[in-house]
DNA sequence: AATGAATGAGCTTTCATTCAT
DNA sequence: CATGAATGAAAGCTCATTCAT
């Protein structure tokens, strides 16, 4: 199929995406990638040193960019909306999150050389704990939030919706929506 | 250090659970189960033609004991005591549940020619759907949950609480206590 | 050419000892190796976990087989009779001993992460300086070598006779006589 | 940290022989090697087709220059002294001696398709071996150098000198007169 | 049955080398 | 000329799986 043009990082990283979503953190290979992108196998090592280099940087990336798109929900004043669009941005991003979350463990687990990586990963994740637990200890000094759950349970739920299958495949804002009030009003009957 | 003359299928289930919590489908591998089972790698080939048999078995055999339990717990009429001890199920088997969704997962990603073993999976995740989902229409039913969200998304919040991080380390009564509170009567503050 | 039996260990450190001495350490591969046994490649694994292992069990190996050669020598009484014999030990064994050296340049070259296995070798060839230094010394004290040259240099020149090229391709042991009689009375006419 | 605009051959040759001594002719890369000059990779190609084709022609230039200074040699009239200065020329180039050697296995065993680069190489070195045989068989005619030895066999002890490690680090001029006294006098006491 | 031994398939990684700018 | 980018070939290694005992 000839010589290819460059490889753009932007594509890199969307078909890092795609694969890792579609095949997990373990399925994930160069070989495959490559095939994407339509580039020898080796030409991807021109970028990064091997697969644990080029997700570390994926991750990294996209963490980065959603945690931007938290920060800007604190501009809001109200702690519910707060908290209601970052329920929003988690499960727009689920996958992706969910992607972070699987790399990190998968470190956690083979690593025997306590990896320097994975410490950064880690204080990815608490970043995004962080937001939202603050977000829900603010609403609970509002007296807008029970006081008699705590926040870091709280935070847990919400941030774990990232994960529930949207299996009646609503668009976002509607699951949002349905998560929220759930989580809000409970289930129970009025 | 000899080698033992027969493997028990209870041990060979137990470090296959232990193996697939620690590694994950990718990282489960027959050497490694060997060693733990202190058997030549390829007695296993003995009782499994190969891994993925092996783990499709396994997955059975759990999801039935699992399933036993839901069942029994449909033996209460309180459809709320029901959804507790539902929840409280699910919470205790989570990483086994995990590993479930994991293997089907995978199976879903790297087969071609559509497994049927696959499709087994499938079912035996609907059934536990199933059940929740039962039970919380006949809670619609007795007004004692709310009408205005569909059961299904309810189920899949009940479902996916598996999922939930356990970050404050309580015990499993107290953690299921907790989450059912939350998602019963809501954050909301009164 | 079907199915193989066993590796011998014996076929292995044979072959390694001819393709080391032939392409020297960086020129050997496992590939290579696998070949030269009629084996599949990855079978040699099984033995040893990589080309470093495989070649360190195998320097270590040849090491004590000539140390012990050495050490028999020491019977002898006459020291100027150990020295020759031990030039001979080290010309018969010229190519081993070349090859472990080669390996041992070629790990302190490349590790990074300085290699324990790099010590055991390096200790190896310090035995084998060890005798050499002490026959010589002991030579001198006997007043049947001169004292005027430090025992060390001379060793160094006895042990690298090794590497000197038998051009004229005479035997072993003529060619060991005629190496003792030019270092022993030196080239200058009489 | 731009790069630079020229490659100097000065500078290329300099780099190749470092990397040459300090890592053998298989460690030797283009990439260690542009890196050392601040060049691009490809940039070298620019000079020499490849990597082959570069060291080829930095071992005929060192060795160029190493035979003149024997050459130089030859304008004393002592044989003696002629011999000497050799062994210390030798000592001098001995590492830069020991890459060539080194270059001239490599492409012995590896070369399918007799090389004719192999040809040249071999006859450098047999011009330092012609050198040698021809002072020596000099010195043996006027009989300073006794003739029950095979010039032969005293040229493959001088040339070969090269190789002895000179572990008690004494400077070149000192280390040349050990062995120079060694080979002549002989080590036997008087 | 149980196993040790052998193997092939498939992924990783490194570099020499080519090519278009 | 100089270079950045791409690539293929060749080694490395790991594991599922098969086979003879």
């Amino acid at each position: 199929m000839g010589r290819k043009k460059r490889i753009e990082k932007k594509d890199l990283f969307e078909s890092t995406r795609k694969l890792l979503i579609e095949k997990g953190y373990e399925g994930f290979h160069f070989k495959a990638l490559a095939e994407q992108l339509s580039v020898g196998r080796s030409t991807i090592y021109e970028y990064y040193a091997n697969k644990d280099e080029l997700i570390f940087h994926y991750i990294k990336h996209v963490s980065d960019k959603i945690y931007g798109e938290c920060k800007k929900v604190l501009e809001h004043t109200d702690s519910l909306v707060q908290l209601q669009e970052l329920l929003t941005i988690f499960l727009k991003h689920g996958e992706t999150i969910h992607d972070m979350i699987q790399v990190y463990k998968h470190m956690k687990a083979s690593s025997n050389h306590h990896d320097e990586k994975m410490d950064v990963l880690e204080k990815e994740n608490e970043r995004f704990f962080e937001i939202l637990v603050n977000v829900i200890k603010c609403g609970q000094r509002e007296f807008v939030i029970r006081n008699d759950l705590q926040a870091h349970s709280i935070a847990s739920v919400f941030f774990s919706s990232i994960l529930i299958p949207n299996t009646l495949n609503m668009d976002i804002d509607q699951w949002s929506e349905t998560l929220f009030t759930l989580f809000f009003d409970g289930i129970k009957a009025k």
